[in-house]
DNA sequence: CCGATACGCAACAGTGCCGTTTCGGAATCC
DNA sequence: GGATTCCGAAACGGCACTGTTGCGTATCGG
């Protein structure tokens, strides 16, 4: 009796396209990115613009929350290597990074969606949330802790609070700045902010 | 000949009711409120939940976007009174401020429609930012300037700068902190903050 | 009381999306 | 070659909303 590896065990017939899959996230990414809400997206839009039929759809999720979970959760965080020499320079690259993915417009759609359909949509929201949010914050949390080790920030220094502050700032500077960020934005924000959190 | 005088001419026939009026504006916050973007709102929902036909709604508004223009008009902003004492109380006014509006539903998510829906509508939201925001952030910038002149603040302080740390922080925390928001929340934004802003 | 207008209600055809089914063809395994 | 499964395209009935229209009623000025 041979029994079969499950791993390898292919079922009959035609596989399923990889092209078409790659082509549905890459749709649904672009709507959203095109300023859609969840509740707005449709099936047949993500179908059209994919070049896709819906049966292909319908045949891989079995409604649009985990179609968009999948998708979302395709979005890694590519973090910015930090040089890890000072506590300004570092928040500095974290900041920077966040003014970068405003210009592409999947970030900073997606970045709509968390703040508008996060209520309705709470389990998406978690996942995505763990996946792109959180590595982000544990870094910048990191580079905070440090900074208490070294001496460079305030020992008492609520960490949650100065992540809120940076970020919270450059979101502000995001969402309602008229026109581009200017490239030297990040470092005026530490270096107002950074005084009111040392030592 | 008598001139009759414009103000008093009344349209012959039936007036329209104030009442259905403010019953239509009252259903289109709410539904706002309830977490509807713009788009999804459907004038048979605004009808339905104001008791009211859709003619009516039709006869007063020849489209949404000016149906909600109107709402969010209503929506004045009643500032705290500033003591003026010093510039730490006065933020810590202004920041409170915000945290008790995101009990209030309904400026809660018109927060959100501002932060999703601000790219499709640009004309709704320029008007509600110039009855809603504005004035808000005249009344921070006003906190700032103030500082630097008595000499709380350090003369070279970038004012907007300064309003956008302490909004972005309290905004950061109304969106994502999970559940209320503790009453001493303002107080320690702006003690982590105004040392990096003071003199 | 009359004319005018607004009211709530119900119905209309038009549109868009839903989720499903059917179709001819293409890809892969045995 | 035959079985099997996937493909894209098209069409289905159903539902929700659109903006418009006509109905009978309510409320005003003259």
């Amino acid at each position: 009796m041979t029994i079969q590896e499950p791993v390898t065990a292919r079922p009959a017939g035609r596989p399923r396209s990889e092209k078409a899959e790659k082509a549905i996230i890459e749709a649904t990414l672009d709507l959203i990115g095109d300023g859609m809400g969840v509740a707005e997206l449709s099936i047949e839009a993500i179908a059209s613009r994919a070049g896709v039929g819906k049966t292909t759809i319908y045949r891989r999720w079995s409604n649009k929350e985990e179609l968009v979970a999948d998708a979302l959760a395709t979005l890694k965080a590519p973090l910015p290597p930090l040089a890890g020499v000072s506590v300004r320079d570092d928040l500095i690259s974290l900041l920077n990074a966040m003014r970068e993915d405003k210009d592409r417009s999947r970030t900073r759609c997606v970045m709509n969606v968390m703040m508008s359909d996060a209520d309705r949509y709470p389990a998406l929201m978690e996942r995505f949330r763990k996946v792109a949010i959180e590595p982000r914050k544990e870094a910048m949390r990191e580079v905070l802790r440090r900074g208490i080790g070294t001496g460079e920030l305030r020992a008492d220094l609520d960490v949650e609070m100065g992540m809120a502050i940076l970020s919270g700032t450059m979101i502000w500077y995001t969402k309602w700045a008229s026109g581009d960020l200017p490239e030297d934005l990040p470092e005026r924000i530490v270096d107002h902010v950074l005084p009111g959190l040392a030592a």
